[in-house]
DNA sequence: ATAAAATATATTGTATACAATCAGGGAGTA
DNA sequence: TACTCCCTGATTGTATACAATATATTTTAT
């Protein structure tokens, strides 16, 4: 028998709203309407309150006082920071994922590499991403650890407010599917030393591409 | 002139829980009654379930739909999750600062290694736990990394739900200042690799010296 | 006396009402 | 025209009211 999820509107209008950053529907920068939310979705400005303070820990949105709340629209500075953090945990995940990882899980992970083989084959950027995504999640996985896990989860959400400008470069995709193709050997040969560092300077160089394209922009810095 | 700091009940109202988790007058497992606590502090019940909603999701209360809020009283495993995380990002602070560290700033760390010295020859516990966190804050501080710190000072919040275990072992006494005493010699070295991994093993060996005293609890796992 | 059922009380969740602050527009002046 | 001031409407912040659920107490039956 399933545990039965009482469900709360807070939490569900929380969904909600990750849910529209995540897509796209809300973009960086836009405001977030209380009333106007609360009609959307058919429910009071309480739920909605209390939603808007949960995104707001978790950094998805800015609230200023009696001013409103905005989605993050996170500086350069601000991305070159969570992407530090982010090469130092996701190479740990490698690491720990090369010293843990069954043959199973190897060959579940060459599967996925396949399919991102596929995409680049086909110059497929949006299923490249999305196969990418899956990827990462499962090496993060792999580790076991959960509080590992909520931290990178709640970054790349963050990152995510960019995707727009990720890996439309030409370039970038050449060279994201080549640090993949080293990685799946350091996962093969079980080294954890090499896919941690692997796996870190693939972020740093996916780091490095969005922020070239990102530089010029106007409003960041 | 200084920019005008607008407060917000939630805010304000969060801040005081947090320190009320700090300092103690919340335990790990204590329920957070909404009226009572909107009575306290003299405000309606609304600031109170908004200030909830932050620090669920900070992770130091779990709201249970229905039942309540409840301080956090994580289980052995989180415990082991958190210090492993931890010990993976302050070992990164560690190499960060060491890189970058001025004579200046190394002079300023010393000089917190000496108070932590002059407590424990006096077996002040209390005042070496004190001086022992503003250390690594600063550290931390020193790499200039605000997501860093900001993911470090969530943790560390948790993890000083179990303060009161922490440390009173008069083995880990010793064992922290000769870690601390190593750690200072790699500063000094300015040695990166060798202030992570001294950083790492001190984190772990933390995190074992919690859970060996923690073991043998009752409602934990 | 114990255990289950029923009722009452307390607490949480949601909606609404009211207060404080902000954003925008027009009137008036230089 | 450009600027300031004041006013109005809109939006956020806080308090209260009501509804739903959980906990405690009493009642009832065995």
């Amino acid at each position: 028998m399933a545990t039965i999820e009482r469900k709360l509107l807070n939490v569900e209008v929380a969904n909600e709203i990750r849910e529209m950053i995540r897509v796209g529907t809300l973009e960086k920068g836009d405001k977030i309407n209380e009333k106007e939310l609360s009609m959307a979705l058919g429910v009071s400005r309480t739920p909605i309150r209390e939603a808007l303070q949960r995104l707001s820990i978790e950094g998805l949105i800015k609230i200023i006082p009696h001013r409103g709340a905005f989605v993050s629209s996170p500086r350069l500075r601000d991305i070159r920071e969570m992407f530090e953090v982010m090469s130092v945990l996701e190479g740990t995940c490698a690491r720990m994922a090369a010293e843990k990882m069954s043959e199973a899980e190897f060959k579940k992970l060459e599967s996925l590499h396949l399919e991102l083989e596929k995409h680049y084959q086909n110059r497929d950027h949006e299923n490249y991403l999305q196969v990418n995504h899956r990827y990462h999640t499962y090496i993060q996985e792999l580790t076991g650890n959960r509080v590992l896990n909520d931290i990178i989860n709640g970054i790349r959400l963050k990152i995510l407010l960019y995707r727009s400008q990720q890996l439309y470069q030409p370039r970038r995709f050449d060279d994201s599917i080549s640090e993949h193709r080293a990685l799946l050997e350091a996962f093969k040969k079980r080294d954890p030393v090499q896919a941690e560092n692997l796996m870190k300077t693939h972020l740093m160089n996916q780091c490095e591409a969005l922020v070239s394209l990102y530089a010029d922009d106007d409003d960041n810095e």
